[in-house]
DNA sequence: TGTACATCAGTGAACGCGCGTTCACTGATGTAC
DNA sequence: TGTACATCAGTGAACGCGCGTTCACTGATGTAC
């Protein structure tokens, strides 16, 4: 028994091992990229903070880039996850206020490293290659989609487009705030916004 | 008269020749700032643009970062007096619609280097120190104050609190239709955007 | 079951380049006499 | 009016540092026999 165990978790070269390694490097990577920015995320700093050294990178990515566009999905996934799960748990009338609400507080506000990365890195993206940009915009679009029902509409297709200028809006919002240095004056102006989206979503 | 205006165009060095040059620097920074951020501009290239070399930077500004600061501001400033003129060169009735119009436009969209700083920087000002974002604060607020009385709204603290979270919403929404490669989408987005905003202003 | 060998995640020194910044120098100008 | 001197915007070589990336090496593991 505890040989099958221990054979099992140290069974870890092909395939689980490495894959771990790799997941624990695009989360803090996810996180720092959001905080810090792409170019004031250090590579040697990064896996110093996961115990490890900047050498090893290089088995897991090609470059600094391939790891910044993974990052960037992950979080945008992850991001997607915490916004479709306060959607669906908000009671039934409540769902749209709840989606704002959660989006526009001052816990996500505060949180830029496990928030949301269009927020957080919008203006980088920017200046990513089309191809890059292409990709992003593939897996914006989609988890905008997944939402959308949620937004009150005639058509699908109007609805669809409510939620992607609605996200865009919020998220630039939401950086706005960031910038915002005195507390009271962050949080009046996310008070603000909350109520300004909602007025405008429901129309 | 010969020798008096070329009197005058070669007395130069107190004040009005190095006033020009530092104003060439700043003008140059803010567009480069802006379409290529903080850490893609690089001040060798800069000042070769204005056919200085990188040595001479130093008696304009004290650092990289000086300037960065000074070139915001100079494209806030203009970029802000472009919205106030459009704004008020429309006629009675459709200024507001004017106004979003008019930022929400594809050749804005498409002019990062001369458009609005917020949306071209966002990400990056966060990120800034919180002396430098309390500046960047009360210029902004300053700005969008200015526009506030084109904003529908019974008393001037809500015509302003609207009008915050209006530019906020349009700048995250102008930097989210930079991402989107196809040209089509893009102006389909954009057209999508100045309906919603402009439905959800007027209230 | 035990032994030799291959694999490969991870190590850490080293490389190379880019870029912000410094500094000794130049030369055009204004000023003092 | 002419001459010596001081100033200072601009030059370009050089410095120094940070950081992405490479590479020879290690040692723990799986596999073949």
């Amino acid at each position: 028994m505890i040989h099958i165990i221990s054979k099992v978790s140290t069974m870890r070269y092909p395939a689980e091992h490495k894959q771990q390694t790799r997941e624990r490097i695009v989360r803090a990577a996810a996180r720092r990229f959001r905080s810090r920015g792409s170019e004031g995320t250090v590579i040697g700093d990064l896996m110093r903070d996961l115990r490890l050294t900047h050498g090893g990178f290089y088995r897991h990515f090609d470059s600094k880039e391939v790891l910044f566009a993974q990052a960037f999905d992950h979080s945008l996934e992850q991001s997607a996850r915490k916004v479709l799960s306060t959607v669906e748990n908000a009671p039934q009338g409540v769902k749209l206020k709840a989606l704002i609400d959660s989006y526009l507080d001052i816990k996500h506000c505060e949180d830029i490293a496990g928030g949301c990365p269009v927020a957080a890195l919008a203006t980088e993206i920017v200046r990513q290659p089309p191809k890059t940009r292409a990709a992003f915009v593939r897996v914006l679009i989609n988890h905008v989609t997944r939402v959308a029902k949620y937004i009150p509409g005639v058509t699908k297709e109007e609805r669809e487009r409510k939620a992607r200028v609605l996200f865009s809006g919020m998220a630039g919002t939401l950086t706005v705030a960031r910038v915002i240095v005195d507390d009271q004056q962050r949080r009046r102006f996310l008070e603000d916004a909350r109520k300004f989206y909602f007025d405008l979503v429901r129309q």
